[in-house]
DNA sequence: TGACAATAGTTAACATATTAACCAAAAATG
DNA sequence: CATTTTTGGTTAATATGTTAACTATTGTCA
């Protein structure tokens, strides 16, 4: 029964777990999936842009980015196009159903967002954010 | 295009995905998947345990385990037994295989993580997963 | 005791994760 | 200019995530 070092990344798991639980209800109630509203989300902030950067972003691999895309195009929330330039190069960005999908999702989000403020409290919600931009840079 | 707030949950994926790139190489050369050295790490550490406290601990969701353990079991990892007392409960543990699985891996996960903490720093992760320990404790 | 609720796992249906193999288009190179 | 390499996406096969429904077993309480 070996008491060993406590694992990083089973910890961050353990702890986004423990985040998303404040979420689920609200992303169940709008029929929304986690992959999707993290989509809807980087493109209601970022813009349109090229598959691959997107899925960079999101932490989808480009496997599952074709389907997930494939999907919320037939629901109607984004849009794809290929660039006249680059045959290679597909953009994605949200339409108009997709704008009002993150408005109406935004105010439960915010409040969710603030629960968990209550009880973590905002500087440690900075220190915790920082820290983890800051391991977001290493690389193998 | 308006600069929201910062999104805690998926910093937290793309931290631990930083993270897992360090030890993803290591899991495909041992034909391991990320959820299987979860809980083989987690059984080594504790020892047998029921299912469902296996589960939460290694973020699994019981459909998932299912298969997950059924697999294993086929591998010849893990053994699983029902409790006689309670017919409910499924008890499960390392086989002597799953054991030399996790001595044979812990070198080389050792070493990811030294290199990690070069890159990080050793204070800056203390201070990390004890703020994760705490966003752990909090609930909807 | 018997109806009922609670617990532990499984099954089913669909969505996503992961690796490898593949294809087309563009860039690099000789 | 033709060959090769690189880049951006898709397809395929297997494993896992997620919710709901279901089974079996145990605990509760009138």
């Amino acid at each position: 029964m070996p008491s060993a070092r406590p694992s990083l990344t089973l910890t961050l798991l353990q702890a986004r777990e423990a985040a998303m639980a404040f979420f689920r209800p609200s992303l169940n109630q709008h029929g929304l999936t986690e992959q999707q509203w993290r989509i809807i989300r980087i493109l209601r902030q970022c813009g349109e842009m090229e598959i691959h950067q997107l899925a960079s972003q999101a932490c989808i691999l480009k496997p599952s980015m074709t389907g997930v895309l494939s999907r919320m195009e037939r629901d109607g929330v984004v849009r794809r196009w290929r660039s006249p330039q680059d045959q290679r190069r597909v953009y994605v960005g949200l339409t108009e159903r997709g704008q009002q999908c993150f408005v109406s999702m935004s105010e439960d989000m915010e409040r969710n967002y603030q629960r968990i403020l209550e009880q973590f409290g905002a500087e440690k919600l900075d220190q915790l954010l920082a820290l983890l931009d800051d391991l977001k840079q290493i690389k193998p």
